[in-house]
DNA sequence: TATTAATATAAAAATAATCTTATAAAGGAT
DNA sequence: ATCCTTTATAAGATTATTTTTATATTAATA
């Protein structure tokens, strides 16, 4: 895969309404399923479906704590260097 | 539409493969359709339809130069930063 | 071990994006 | 005006994504 079709699919990764969202609450600090879930007013699978599209693109990770499963940002930094360019570019 | 939703869309158009290497190339410098046509070696129709949905997120513009359409990036520091982060992160 | 809670996965249905082909529109040149 | 070149648009076919529903998995706990 190109590094055109990597950057390709991770801005594509991030670009639904749900997943830069939730990529939005991450920055604030991990959530676990159930959280992203009721946060955004989702049903679990969709939740989970849109986390793991997150996870391979590289942009969460996830630790098991217990019975939960917690989502977390790899890069943060990024995510919000990213929106800082998107949103406060002028 | 929310400011999320914007984002989304922005992030959604640059993140496929031919439109974020139309992005790309204009870094350069402007071009009109037949060049990217032939530069990304897709056909007319389809380079049209790419750039007009780059041109609907605000991502270029266009001016007409006699017979030809000329496609240049609207805020191309902008580009190049989010390229910057994309893919010089560490 | 049976039960419950949380998350993941599968499959189908619904929706959206992409590509192709054909045609239209717009402008220059003859 | 007619023709040629360039670009845009429309319509249909194809493919991909998203959502929903149902079920499976995993781990904790009684």
């Amino acid at each position: 895969m190109s590094q055109n079709d990597m950057t390709a699919s991770y801005l594509k990764a991030l670009g639904h309404p749900v997943r830069l969202m939730i990529a939005r609450e991450l920055i604030h600090g991990q959530k676990c399923v159930g959280e992203v879930e009721s946060t955004l007013n989702i049903r679990q699978a969709n939740a989970s479906q849109h986390l793991s599209i997150l996870r391979i693109n590289g942009i969460v990770d996830c630790i098991r704590k217990g019975n939960l499963k917690c989502y977390f940002l790899k890069e943060p930094k990024k995510i919000e260097q990213l929106l800082d360019i998107l949103e406060r570019y002028q």
